[in-house]
DNA sequence: ACATACCTGACTAAAATGGTCAAGTATAGT
DNA sequence: ACTATACTTGACCATTTTAGTCAGGTATGT
């Protein structure tokens, strides 16, 4: 039961790039030199947000991304989603009638394991990226 | 984020003893029929319950495993915990002032994971065995 | 004695993870 | 036009974790 560096990163890094993006696009070499994430990890995480149309792209000299939402629209479901950290803690597929021994029925576990996912995607869905620059203003004041 | 098989596996296991565990001890083959799942790796399952006092094992023929405490004392901490399925969301090491990216300071995302860390601790905490056995019981009435 | 069932440790195939590397393309500034 | 910057794409790979298997052994009720 654990997060990948991959969700960590992609919040991470939107973290970071919601402080820094007033008038200027970020450049991933920047967030790389700021947060201490690979360069070639975070474009293969980028490609991904802007898949998802969470960042938008900037070319060229002085490029780098962007917020295509508010940060008050973006919640960690949408960032997770996107990079494909998903949660998942039933073993059967959920549509399927199946359980996951392959018997015609659900297992005894099945209702717990289906209750904690929704408690997880609880707490991604309430959250959002401005909760998190706040807990981070409120902390280096 | 996912749960492992380990961790799955352990509580349907103590879900299906604490049902058949009437009089006589449950035979860890018996569990592996009813439930599908291998004999061996049962049997390493076991191994770390016991050595966590959540289950007493009776040898011989006729031998098996018992609970060693009340359903409702069997909260879904402990079998995790027994088993190593543990929550790991943050990447830095808690205790430590440093954060996860070697920095002397803990990264902007660290109160959120820690957050997120406790969210889920609280679903363990609260469930107990003696609530998946009710569970269960009225799906089959 | 013998079948049952717990006990232990070593081993391993396959998947997931956490990246790196190489070779581009687009654009702004000079 | 040239060049530096920075996004874009896709292949590749080492390490770690997972989910077991296997091969022995030991205790005990009948
Ligand atoms: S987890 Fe869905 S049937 Fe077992
Ligand atoms: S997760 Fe603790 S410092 Fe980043």
């Amino acid at each position: 039961m654990k997060l990948t560096s991959k969700g960590r990163y992609a919040v991470m890094a939107l973290v970071d790039l919601a402080r820094f993006d007033n008038i200027n696009p970020v450049s991933l070499r920047d967030i790389s030199l700021r947060q201490g994430i690979s360069l070639d990890y975070l474009e293969q995480i980028f490609s991904k947000l802007k898949k998802d149309q969470i960042v938008k792209s900037i070319r060229g000299t002085h490029g780098g991304y962007v917020l295509s939402k508010k940060p008050n629209e973006i919640k960690l479901t949408n960032i997770f989603h996107a990079v494909d950290e998903k949660v998942k803690t039933v073993q059967c597929k959920k549509e399927s009638k199946k359980g996951c021994n392959g018997k015609s029925t659900k297992c005894v576990t099945h209702n717990l394991w289906d209750e904690l996912e929704n408690h997880i995607n609880t707490f991604f869905e309430k959250k959002s990226l401005e909760d998190l620059l706040k807990n981070n203003i409120e902390r280096r004041t």
